[in-house]
DNA sequence: ATCTTTGGGACCGAGT
DNA sequence: CACTCGGTCCCAAAGA
């Protein structure tokens, strides 16, 4: 992230702050809320690396109200995207966060394949085709014998009319790696969840941004866990970090 | 040398 | 109608 960009977060955060300070009937802590919002603009700019390597365009529009501030970082940490970062939030996303889960009103939203992953390795009758290698920190192997039939499952579910197989189940993997959903490990096919995937999937959705505010705002946690995954992430993508912008 | 796995550009359909 | 998102298709290269 440029750093005119970040001190213009910087101060959107310190006004939030200021509203916050006057609304709130809690312990807001000014110098640790403050630390863990610079936690969230690093893990942002550690996802985003260097634009030009991706083709993303640089640079949304800033931010001047905490509940576009935390709002956007809430999302942006859940749906783990890059493109439609910082963007308003609706303020009844705010108040009725299940609401999320459908879109303009007409449904759940679609599945997604990590959804769909994630489901397949909580059902012991997926295990001869996909299974955990270590479920704390998200990483699984596909079984190599019966990986052809879990992508046709996963064809099947889609509604897909050519049958699914693990070639481009694998590619559609492989864009997660962008977004830093799922990346893949250097070990045959085996890849890892994002802690941030890893913690929606493991918890009922409309509580997501009530623990995420409670991480936010009562920091350990969650700044914790927001760094071991930039260790993790570091580790897979040192290239492209190599080519980010430097400190300010 | 062959089969498997990984990488990536181009494209598509749904949604906004 | 243009644009974004989340895949899907297909080909090529790397690895076992």
């Amino acid at each position: 992230m440029a750093c005119a960009e970040q001190d213009k977060l910087g101060q959107a955060f310190e006004d939030a702050f200021e509203v916050l300070r006057q609304h709130s009937t809690g312990d807001f802590q000014y110098s640790s809320d403050y630390k863990n919002y610079l936690a969230f603009i690093n893990h942002r700019s550690h996802i985003r690396g260097n634009s030009n390597s991706y083709g993303v365009q640089p640079a949304e529009e800033p931010i001047y109200n905490w509940r576009t501030v935390i709002n956007s970082a809430t999302d942006l940490y859940f749906e783990g995207n890059i493109h439609q970062s910082l963007q308003n939030i609706p303020e009844n996303q705010l108040v009725q966060p299940a609401l999320l889960q459908q879109k303009g009103g007409k449904g759940r939203k679609k599945l997604r394949l990590f959804e769909y992953l994630h489901e397949s390795l909580c059902n012991p009758e997926m295990a001869s085709c996909i299974q955990w290698i270590d479920q704390t920190k998200g990483i699984f192997q596909f079984v190599s014998k019966n990986k052809e039939k879990l992508a046709q499952l996963w064809g099947k579910r889609k509604g897909n009319r050519k049958t699914m197989t693990y070639q481009k189940m694998a590619r559609a993997l492989r864009n997660y790696g962008r977004t830093g959903e799922i990346i893949k490990i250097r070990r045959k096919l085996t890849y890892q969840f994002s802690e941030a995937i890893l913690q929606r999937l493991s918890a009922p959705y409309f509580l997501e941004k009530e623990i995420f505010y409670s991480q936010y705002v009562q920091p350990d946690q969650g700044y914790l866990s927001l760094n071991n995954w930039n260790a993790n992430y570091n580790y897979t993508y040192a290239n492209y970090h190599e080519l980010s912008h430097p400190d300010c």
